[in-house]
DNA sequence: ATATTATTGTAACGCTTGTTATGCGAATAG
DNA sequence: CTATTCGCATAACAAGCGTTACAATAATAT
């Protein structure tokens, strides 16, 4: 039964949301053209005139991560450790939806590690995420909010902060709740931001 | 050619050896029988005599990599917050060997999330892990090592940065070397320790 | 020296995976 | 209204997986 072009491109986002499903239900090896096609109530026929390969699909399901992940609502940035705060924050699974995105994040790594282009591309990732934290402590400390020091170091801490916060919450959901995931995180940046002044 | 009683020993050491080698080399994924059997020179027949399951072999991979992660050479603990320096050191991918064994867990994580019993297991760990942390962040509080505070709040601090970092220096060994890794968990004992007292 | 046992290789099985060829039916063009 | 094209299902294939049965060889006991 074919359909009509305006389904097509319906038909696309339901394919996108499958391989999305697949992926946070069975992790990433469990992406399998079988599993994408169950989830979508069809044939592994269909898939193959939307992806030549496996490699196709696999291409895509990360293309599908990060645009999922670059695109998502943000928190409002502000100015100087506002906005470092939340782009931390973003980064965190407090939501349904960024739990999905972190446990498909988490669970790719282990093909990741094994593929080198994947290594390289993965590393180049995190790499530019870590500058745009610098800016943001950059900013930050220009502003007096954060002591002076190597902004470049400040990130990179702040950074594998957050994603082992990230591994943390995941294996254990009941004991890193949202709440506790913010405290955390909030007596992170005042450990940062040194000896609050006397108020 | 069957072997006499003292090679049988060996032979267990060398199929442990093997199932190392292939966890390290071809990720957790990659475990499979005929490549633990080929690694060690043999075929699937002599690994049915060592491991009656896949799902036994599987556990004892998992139970092969906690050994070596908690029998490994470890740092002498010192006291208060050298203590706890020595136990965050031990963790980061340091040398070969701790570098192939991080690279096991963070590989391991994707089945682990996908199998609810894995999962409740890797979280007691981990909060064993940070238990032992908090004890070590508590001796130093009480040293005036470390300001005030609630240990286990500090501990989980801790512990989310150093498996940040683990992550990060395997997808980017270069931006990550040894002498960077101790630098930066330098600068976050430092941040934590909050404003240093003037000498 | 022969028999028994332990250890390993060989080979096949059913299952799942990715891949490919083929056929059918609906949508669209003439 | 007919024909062509497009979208998808069906089905088969080889390869890899875990599993199993069985044969062969070496070590040990009798």
């Amino acid at each position: 039964m074919a359909r009509t072009k305006g389904d097509h491109e319906a038909r696309r986002r339901d394919v996108s949301e499958a391989v999305w499903q697949v992926m946070a239900t069975r992790g990433f090896s469990g992406l399998t053209l079988r599993a994408v096609a169950d989830q979508l109530g069809a044939t592994t026929g269909l898939l193959t005139h939307y992806f030549p390969n496996k490699r196709a699909l696999v291409t895509y399901a990360l293309d599908l991560l990060e645009e999922r992940t670059v695109s998502r609502p943000r928190r409002p940035a502000g100015a100087g450790i506002e906005a470092l705060r939340a782009a931390l924050l973003d980064m965190l699974p407090l939501t349904e939806e960024t739990t999905s995105s972190n446990r498909i994040w988490v669970s790719s790594w282990d093909q990741a590690l094994s593929d080198p282009d994947l290594t390289t591309a993965y590393a180049h990732k995190y790499a530019q995420s870590r500058e745009a934290l610098r800016d943001r402590v950059a900013a930050a400390q220009e502003l007096g909010e954060l002591p002076a020091g190597d902004p470049e170091q400040v990130a990179a801490d702040v950074q594998s902060f957050v994603l082992g916060l990230v591994v943390q919450a995941l294996f254990a959901p009941t004991a890193f709740p949202p709440a506790r995931q913010i405290e955390l995180l909030e007596g992170h940046l005042a450990a940062i931001a040194g000896p609050r002044p006397v108020t």
